[in-house]
DNA sequence: TGTACATCAGTGAACGCGCGTTCACTGATGTAC
DNA sequence: TGTACATCAGTGAACGCGCGTTCACTGATGTAC
């Protein structure tokens, strides 16, 4: 028979995730490189000490947390696209970027920034993720690579507007990467 | 009779660019929000309190480094762009783009880690300055934001590139520019 | 089924250390007359 | 020109505080038989 994953498994995986979204939270308020491990598990509601049951340190909670949301996020992104019509894809990557940034805005501040950030063991995996994506956008590496470039602006940009002006942006965007994907 | 610029004044404008420069550096190397004022002052090699005497804290330095070093670099790499011959303005800024690139790298990263980053205070400027470089880039308000999307993609690209592929990486900036200048 | 043992997430105390900031002081430079 | 005073960049000592990490321990849960 098949055994149920244990309430021990359970309460430490929950726990687990309870951390990985405080580091999220804090990274997008104030930047990963600036967090601390004591820092990060109070707003978990465990003791420091404790921190170490999950990630060996800083640096491990940070990958995770690229490989275990990031990725989800892009992979998400890049579905429904159909590298043969750039018009329809252009929609659905609007669409896309600004549902990310409503129900997952803190997520994607982790990502522009981390992207573009100081922290090499951040920025090295974050820059495979948005390969990956890439290639599910277009034929052409350049054409994909300038569409993705296209897709983070839109992503940083759409972060810091009110939501009255997002429609807009979804609009700009939406002829931006049709442009972009249509480019021969 | 105009008098010089005295001695105590100059020396104290040299310790405040060594300030401004070893801020630069530590942010380059592990992100401004995660600098110390201690660390800085200790790279600047000066005492601690000292550093009192030039900013009134890590943010004022900040802001200092958007206006002072942030400021000047885009406005040389709007220099010779021509909002009417997209590809004579491509040319320029994918050149001005890779030598910005190894003449000052630290402040590349600068620009494009904390221009994405969580810090609004850095933020708001830094995209400040970037909107007036896009006025200078094409009469169109669309157009030459996606052309700066295009410019920090390639800055942030270049910077993790082996000098043996940034020709290639001007020649592709290049492409991606005139497309987007060019577009009508 | 009951019992003895193993596992391990969570913990509190403790450590040495670097942090930001204040304070009073020094001494070279600049200014007034 | 000389003299008295003002300015102020730089400093070292000191402060309370939060940091990352170690350690030994607890106690609930899981396993063996």
């Amino acid at each position: 028979v098949l055994r149920d994953r244990s309430q021990k498994q359970e309460e430490k995986e929950r726990v687990r995730l309870t951390l990985l979204g405080a580091a999220l939270s804090l990274s997008a308020s104030h930047g990963f490189a600036s967090l601390g491990l004591r820092e990060v598990a109070r707003a978990a509601q465990i003791a420091p000490t404790s921190f170490y049951r999950h990630f060996a340190d800083m640096v491990d909670i940070g990958r995770a947390l690229v490989e275990e949301y990031v990725g989800p996020l892009l992979r998400e992104l890049g579905h429904g696209v159909d590298p043969g019509d750039a018009h329809a894809s252009a929609l659905v990557l609007a669409q896309g970027v600004l549902t990310a940034v409503e129900a997952q805005p803190e997520l994607v501040r982790f990502l522009v920034a981390e992207r573009a950030g100081a922290l090499e063991f951040l920025r090295k995996p974050l820059d495979g993720e948005l390969r990956a994506l890439a290639t599910a956008l277009h034929g052409s590496a350049d054409t994909a690579q300038l569409a993705v470039a296209v897709l983070l602006d839109g992503l940083a940009r759409a972060l810091d507007l009110a939501p009255s002006e997002r429609n807009a942006e979804r609009e700009r965007l939406m002829r931006a990467l049709t442009m972009v994907l249509a480019h021969d």
